[in-house]
Parts: C-alpha cells; sequence; structure tokens
DNA sequence: TCGTTTGGTTTTATGTTGCAACCAAAATTT
DNA sequence: AAATTTTGGTTGCAACATAAAACCAAACGA
C-alpha cells in the first residue's frame, strides 16, 4: 500500500508516523472522524474520494489500530469506524494544521470554520511549544538530541 | 503536480494546507529544514528520495512559499533552500507529529531522538490545547463552528 | 586546466489513483 | 414476501505520478 522506503524503518518520530497515516486522504478522514462521522457512506460523501480508494484508507487506518471497526451500536447490522486512542491522540496535529490554515489561508476576512471551546464557545487559544520551566520555545529553541 | 480534487478549495483549513504542502515527502523535507538542512544534495542525502522528485517537492514549496531560495551567504555561487515565515509556522504541526511518534512508535525502550529545549537541554513539554481560560480541551471539548 | 562535486533534467519502467461498472447483503417499500 | 433501493464495498482499466538511472552544465578544487 505505501511504498517501502528508507525512511519508513528510521527510528525517526517524525518519520514513522507519516507511514502509518497513510497520505493526506487519510487525514482528512481522521478529521472527519473526530467531527463524528463514522460510517463509510459519510466519508465517502463528505472527501468526494473513490470508493476504492477510500476502503483501502480506512483498512490501512484500522490496521494501524487508528480507527477500529466497530458493530453499530443501534438496531443496523452496519458497522462503523471510530477513533482508538492512538487515533485520537491525533487530536492536536489537527489542531496544528487547522491553526497554520486559518493564519495563511484565510486570511482576507473569507468566512471560514473556527475550532471553539464547547463549553464557552469561544475559539481555543493557539498551539504552544514549552519548556519544562514554562518558557515559550520556538523552531530555534529547540534541538533534537539524539537518544 | 497535486492533482485538483475537490477538497483543495474547501474554505476548510485543515484541507488546503495538505495542498499547500504537497506531500509526505515535503513534510519531511520541512523537517530537516528546521533542523538546518540547506542545500539541494543535504536533504537528497538526508532522505534518501530520487533527485527529480526532490527537485519537484523544493520547487513546490517555493511557489507555496514555505521554503525560499537565497543565495549562499559565504563564499560559495549555489543557493540555498530556507524556511520563510510560513514555513516556520509549521512548527507545531511537526512538533504534534513528533510527539504522537514518540508516544505510539517508540514505546519499547528503544532509543530515539528527542525535543529538548536548547537552553536547559531537558524534553520539552507535550503540546496541549487550551481554552481562552485555560483549561485543558480534548478532542471532545471542541467543535468546529461555521464562519 | 583537468577532474570532481553540485544541482539539477530527461527517459523509461513501474506503481498508484480515480473513474465507472459491477455485486452481494441489508434495509426499505409495496 | 417480493421488489426496490441503499449501503458497503470489489474489479478492471486508463491516466497519472513516482523511482531509478543516465545524462548534463555550471561551479568548485587541485
Amino acid at each position: 500500500m505505501v511504498k517501502r522506503t528508507s525512511h519508513e524503518f528510521s527510528a525517526c518520530p517524525v518519520a514513522r508516523p507519516l507511514d502509518a497515516i497513510g497520505d493526506w486522504w487519510s487525514l482528512l478522514i481522521i478529521r472527519d472522524a473526530f467531527e463524528g462521522v463514522t460510517r463509510f457512506g459519510e466519508f465517502q460523501k463528505s472527501l468526494g474520494l473513490a470508493k476504492n480508494i477510500l476502503s483501502a484508507r480506512l483498512r490501512n487506518l484500522v490496521a494501524h489500530d487508528i480507527l477500529e471497526l466497530k458493530p453499530c451500536a443501534d438496531n443496523s447490522n452496519y458497522n462503523q469506524y471510530v477513533l482508538t486512542e492512538k487515533g485520537r491522540g491525533l487530536f492536536p496535529l489537527l489542531v496544528a494544521l487547522r491553526q497554520w490554515g486559518e493564519d495563511y489561508f484565510c486570511t482576507e476576512g473569507e468566512e471560514h470554520v473556527v475550532l471553539v471551546d464547547r463549553e464557552k464557545g469561544e475559539p481555543v487559544r493557539r498551539l504552544e511549544l514549552r519548556a519544562q520551566d514554562g518558557r515559550l520555545l520556538g523552531p530555534d529553541d529547540t534541538l533534537v538530541s539524539g537518544h
């Protein structure tokens, strides 16, 4: 499914997730899953991608334990795709992507959806990287340090 | 280069960034750029991808103002690819990806690189989404709210 | 000045994607 | 309960993207 390139076996914790997720479509599937979409047809309608591709992506996400396939609770015999704990761990990533998108693609007073705190209805804060002692860290304040 | 699918024109601030970034390779290029890689050959050696693909990806990243092409400051006549402000805005996304990778792909006492605060040398804190009033927010505490 | 490195482009074989048609099981309608 | 529709896929095929290798010009180093 996903090509076996050198990076997939890298110990780098950036490269390996990419292989597990699969591709851009998978990320959009996950985004939809966070918004409550669970069924094949819903994903397909929401994303407008070919059914064979959707089928392959869902299978891959299930294989990587990002989604799981559960019987539909209610009346029906169909089953639904829901995020696992691991899948829910991708929430900050989706938020980061969204905030970057808001910053650089929705600037022109254009109306766009925004992520809000459910309780108060206010927009959420920006994601920030902080040191143990609370200092705000930018790209130049950090370093990837071998094992 | 990147296929023109329906999602690319979506107002959704999740889908549009994906189109700008391009693909997984681009994200690894950006990761390397954050770590100080600037030149074609360095990217190629670090990532091990075909030169024509690297060439296309770099061109795309430059076209989307994520990287820019600058003359090498020093002696040489070559030029280098460096992150723009927009590109540097992807830092939280890379961190989110990395933290997820650490959580789910490096669990087994395996030695792996870790992102540290340059000043103190300690690992950084986890990214957290918070409400305006500081409450910690999980996926179920948020909502995407139309315009 | 001659060879080597750098930064690509071109060519070609192979893999992946996307569309459309098809299909079976489940649900719904009559 | 029979017929129809909806759901959730699979299969086949054409178009497109990718990967590897050969090639090349400009820059650099000796």
